[in-house]
DNA sequence: AATGAATGAGTCTTCATTCAT
DNA sequence: AATGAATGAAGACTCATTCAT
């Protein structure tokens, strides 16, 4: 009994210190490009060694996934709480995801950098590949729920790919504020799901 | 009369040179991530020494752009071939796009970079908003050309955003051969050409 | 009380090897003008890695600026050493000066590159600044104890600039040996310790 | 004679254009540091070619050394017309000079350069040397003029050492402004003057 | 004599990762 | 488990000088 409280006790520290990592790391990125941070600064940043990073994750890349598997896993559940009570439009869905990466410029980079370019390992593949089907597949659900019936699978495919493509144009919005952005993108993202719910342009 | 003549040889010699530079990046792409090409590599692989290519670029990351820019600006250039013999249908362009991105994966790497995070100079920037905006010219006219009516501009926004959302699937379709992924991406293009043609799901 | 006596080791060791590396510097120095001295050179010297330097220093000029700093630091201790026997005449203070030179040229190049040209951190033209003022104050001290009654710090500051300026003669006396150099240098030393303590000429 | 005069024109233009590269070198000093400064720079600041450059000058240092001669002859000329009118006191000689390194900054760097670090041609070494010593006469005249009876050239040394000296301490004044520095200096001069002059402090 | 593109050795500096304590 | 100094390969970029035209 003693023992497994003991180990508990152990992983709920070690889950805790693994968030603060992650939280460093976050707050860094709300600064700076992903790319650009350095092991040395999330470890001042969260205030600890950086032996202690490398004690949680074996490199950099794997730090940088999971910050990027833990937005996906919260866009999951957030599209889980908002279909929980009822059931939404596709638009309002559309809204909510480029609502999100305005807010998470990071999440749509490091989504760019792992899907295009990243050498990962196996294990991260399958972590990545897991997580990003989780994300479909609410996608997928909230097209069959507007109705469409047949090809669902491949249709949130086209979907999710025309959403994140409307991120490509934000930063180069030469002059706009961040709200005008946000207005923007928005517009683009009701307009593709009018498209998809078959509305007549 | 013989000085005018000098003078365009001296060009041309330049911008032969230039373009040596240009394919031996090119070259390189093709067998590695852009983003981690050097600068001896461009040199040992143009044949010539890393100097000169600070001769014809102040750095690399304007070299880089140089080859995204050459890539835009020919993929405008084919677009108008498409147009000028027949109008073509959505579909047809949308597959079109999405070919010469399967087929030019680094294109599609430098959209994501330039737009997202890379610092550009003023000049730079200027370069890229201009041949972005040529790009969304021969989309609209794509569009216009197909019955588009109203919001013909924000149409073609989210009609390429939602192409270039395609692409960001690509690499990391788990095990698939490049047939594989060019014919699932060209399916997930006709059926965004359709939905921007106002086709039902 | 163990964890106080840790951190102390601690900073021993890495004054220790701040001290070998600052000795490295110095060993090179000796052989070659100090601003053709590279990074490469100075990490080989001593035995550490050229990432260490940059762990002690964050900079070449900021490791050049400490091993100015240390020499002027080490004359000001032995202006004092000097003075607390016996009140050393003038001439003495000056001859000792200008042998110190001569056996530090590298101190002086020093002091010329950074009084002229350098470009300094805030931080860097503070210690500066500071370590000057010391040595200003020993030589103050001098004048008023051989009677020099108005004006001390600007006849300070003169009497200063008087000897610094022996040495600009220093390299170019052609045909001369080092012993040659000594002897005239301290020669125009006296004869400057000589004029400032009133002396007919 | 035709012949002659041809070679006389040739001559000066060559004299001309050497003339202009010395000036947009000067130029360029006047703005930054001389051993920052490039051969492209001058070359450009003159509007030759580079190889025009070296055309004239085996290599910058030569190039820099020519600068230098030319303000020493400069100085020495000036000394002699001031001499040529009326015999001057010495501390209007002394004044002089420092006025003129006030407004000559290069010329005190490039002394320190070339009199401590530089590696120069025997030919090179030999005109600096000869440049000196007709500077160093001038003084030697002017103290004579004072009533110097003995060892006038050491003293002329020891002046001239003393005064350069001065300058070391010229830009490291922390926040002064150009003029403060010019008033202090010249107060440097004076003193030293007046105790080359028999004076007591 | 003038040109200026080409050269490439050499510079400083960065930073992910290791490992002894 | 935490630490953080040490590592050193690797990077981008500079610039005096050459030489074919």
């Amino acid at each position: 009994m003693t023992k497994k409280k003991l180990e508990e006790l152990k992983q709920m520290e070690r889950d805790s210190r693994r968030k603060i990592i992650l939280d460093a790391a976050l707050e860094l990125f709300a600064v700076k490009d992903f790319r650009s941070v350095t092991v040395r600064e999330i470890s001042r940043q969260a205030g600890v060694s950086i032996g202690t990073i490398y004690n949680y994750y074996p490199n950099l890349t794997e730090l940088f996934l999971d910050v990027f598997l833990d937005s996906a896993a919260e866009i999951t559940q957030m599209f889980d709480n908002i279909s929980s009570k009822k059931t939404p439009t596709l638009e309002q869905l559309c809204e909510f995801y480029i609502s999100y990466l305005n807010d998470n410029m990071t999440f749509y980079q490091m989504m760019s950098h792992f899907m295009l370019g990243g050498e990962l390992s196996p294990d991260a593949t399958q972590k990545l590949d897991e997580i990003m089907r989780e994300l479909m597949n609410r996608i997928e659900t909230a097209l069959l729920s507007v109705g469409c019936k047949t090809n669902s699978r491949i249709t949130a495919h086209a979907l999710f790919s025309a959403l994140n493509g409307i991120m490509i144009s934000y930063a180069r919005y030469p002059g706009k504020t961040d709200e005008e952005i946000r207005r923007h993108t928005l517009r683009l993202a009701k307009m593709i799901a009018g498209v998809f719910s078959g509305k007549k342009l």
